[in-house]
DNA sequence: CCTTGACCCTCCAGTGGCTGGAAGCCCCAT
DNA sequence: ATGGGGCTTCCAGCCACTGGAGGGTCAAGG
């Protein structure tokens, strides 16, 4: 299977895909004329790649997940250990988002938006403390 | 006003206000020595810009808002309206993680987490196009 | 046989927003 | 004069790609 090929079936854009090989995560074989010959093997790989990162997995917590998966010894509580750890991140990304956001919509919702320079949002920026 | 002292005073690393100015986002003066020198109103478009950081403003929205700032003539509606754009910006980013943040803890919650390899983790990764 | 166009290759540079570290000057106290 | 802190510059690295240059390969149509 070429790179095109593998891209469709994964969804994974070729250059994203040339660049796993780069950092070690597929060794896909060649061709003769250079042509990157990917096995099912592979494509699977790719595609479990493809939905870690979706899920937000960083590329290293994907390395391990893929060892994981092709640990057939593996314990699950591993694979756990990740997923939390993840889990917790995601979190706290997500209530640092918010506060962010309620400070945001806040100082929206009381600025008049007209073409008048007075504003709650510079003021705010400018002085207060914006938690 | 040494970069410490500014460092200090907004809380941002001596590191950060140096590259604000590499980028342009303030323009200390220089003693004799060779040491930036601060001025007051430095000072306070650096705390201005941490502010604006802290909200999750891009560097350039961070220059137009200091723009803006700046300018007594402004219009709040441009403020108001870049304004807008990070927020939906954040929200997105927000429904996002907490659609990762669904499909993880469901994950986590199904899976045993023992010495067992049998894992829900894995087999959605592997085969089912995690959402 | 030649051309066209789609595919593939490698390599280098850039993204955002810093951060770490090396190498070296400046200033003050002992 | 020595030590320690602060300051300077410059270069490299982080993450996970992405864009683009410059070029080889392959199949179809004329």
């Amino acid at each position: 299977m070429n790179i095109g090929e593998v891209s469709q079936h994964t969804g994974l854009p070729p250059k994203t895909i040339r660049y796993y090989e780069d950092i070690g995560l597929v060794k896909p074989l060649r061709d003769a004329n250079g042509y990157r010959a990917f096995r099912e093997s592979e494509m699977h790989k790719l595609a479990f790649l493809g939905r870690a990162r979706t899920l937000g997995f960083s590329i290293e917590d994907c390395r391990n997940l893929l060892a994981l998966w092709e640990d057939k010894n593996r314990a699950s509580a591993d694979v756990r250990a990740i997923a939390k750890e993840h889990l917790a991140q995601i979190e706290a990304k997500i209530s640092g988002l918010q506060d962010m956001r309620d400070t945001l919509s806040t100082l929206v919702r009381d600025c008049a938006g007209d073409d008048r320079p007075d504003c709650p949002i510079l003021k705010t920026l400018g002085t207060a403390t914006a938690s």
